[in-house]
DNA sequence: CGGCCCCAGATCGTATACAATCTTCGCCCA
DNA sequence: TGGGCGAAGATTGTATACGATCTGGGGCCG
């Protein structure tokens, strides 16, 4: 393995592979072969079977028994249902985040905005959307809710497929904004204003996307014709 | 495999062992050895690595480093996690369904209910345990919500384990009037009441439950001297 | 010339064997 | 007698080999 520590060697395909998904380096409907993936990071099958399952079970994988390990493709239906099940967790998460917020919270939140910027100015697209995702991560830990915190993870990770299948728009991300309005309501422990935001900035992550009904077969044909 | 279809042995096992466990077969801090398993099941170790890895990500089974797997056991923080998750997630989804209940979900329901009533006059409380909890999976179907669904099975499983570590009463659930108020709200559409009968069906729940903080020793010692 | 069938290559699913790690029991010593 | 050390047993982690299944191409037949 690259990473030396034993043992760990399905862990650290799973981080570097969910970070390559995030970062919109492979995207969906890329096949994952178990001896490609295997040779890239120095690993036998058996690790890279066990780190594959895991992602499936994350929804980053799709695995097509007999045929292989895909990233997911998410319908529109899915993208749909994402972000239906983000609203329902993120805004009463942000609001528990604001009553707990400390000031070490919010300065590690405003680390974490400024790399965001940070990225978005070297035009490193990807890594910027990766750390925008793992924003809404942050705010489930700072509300100390692990249970939570898995379910947004699994949500912001399918998001991260979606925008790949459906942004409307070629340009960054413009909302750096809305997570900066975020950490002021934190940082002034303002759970009201907290939850409202977090709401609209969901709204308005939604409203850029493009989910019209697209038929199966306009899908499928990119993907025919797409070179992986 | 008791199950001759080939192919599939990994979640014939996940499927067997959940029910297990959803009706307190079962219980917290069981040993899952994987010859054991394999042994009852009459699978490789491959195939019940597979299952117990699948249950280990829906948070049934914990899987410990070079000691094997086990039936999880929450503490009094995750019981909490669980039930704040369903508080988030059930009532707003039964006030979806109860939008697109048709008459044959309202029937499939209420068969439901007849099967968990019968199960308890049975005597057969693990039966009932796994229908009532079942019955919450059933809403997230008929609201249409695959995602949701997935993360409420997950939180049904996750609160059987809470009901068999921290149940108050021995006595069986009294819970199934709940159920058909539920029913109720949903045959005649009517959203409010079923989002806020299924509010209110949580906060019984939880009530019936002692989470004071427990010591860990205390946990630790009753699995000490208990024999599995 | 087009469509169907069959075979070869490739890929995944499973079992088995070996290595690493942990647990436990017994022994020795203070 | 109690505590610490060490080796044997048990259990899991990983690699490798074999079998099953699917995909794609070539040949045969209509």
């Amino acid at each position: 393995m690259i990473d030396g520590t034993v043992g760990e060697a399905a862990d650290s395909i799973v981080v570097q592979l969910t970070e390559a998904v995030h970062e919109h380096r492979v995207l969906p409907g890329m096949k994952l072969s178990e001896d490609e993936v295997g040779e890239i990071y120095g690993a036998g099958r058996t690790v890279v079977r066990k780190a594959l399952q895991t992602m499936a079970h994350s929804g980053l994988v799709t695995i097509e028994r007999n045929r292989g390990a895909f990233v997911t493709k998410p319908s529109v239906k899915e993208a749909r249902e994402v972000f239906e099940a983000r609203a329902l967790l993120e805004p009463q998460t942000a609001r528990a985040a604001a009553e707990r917020t400390t000031a070490a919270h919010a300065a590690a939140l405003e680390a974490h905005i400024h790399e965001e910027h940070a990225a978005l100015d070297a035009g490193e697209a990807g890594r910027a959307l990766k750390l925008s995702g793992l924003f809404h991560v942050e705010i489930a830990r700072i509300a100390d809710q692990a249970t939570i915190e898995s379910f947004i993870r699994q949500l912001v990770s399918r998001s991260s497929l979606v925008i790949a299948l459906y942004w409307r728009r070629r340009t960054a991300l413009c909302e750096s904004h809305a997570h900066h309005a975020l950490l002021d309501a934190f940082r002034r422990n303002n759970p009201d204003q907290a939850e409202e935001l977090m709401k609209g900035h969901l709204v308005d992550l939604v409203s850029q996307l493009d989910l019209r009904e697209i038929p199966e077969e306009t899908v499928s044909l990119r993907e025919a014709l797409g070179r992986c």
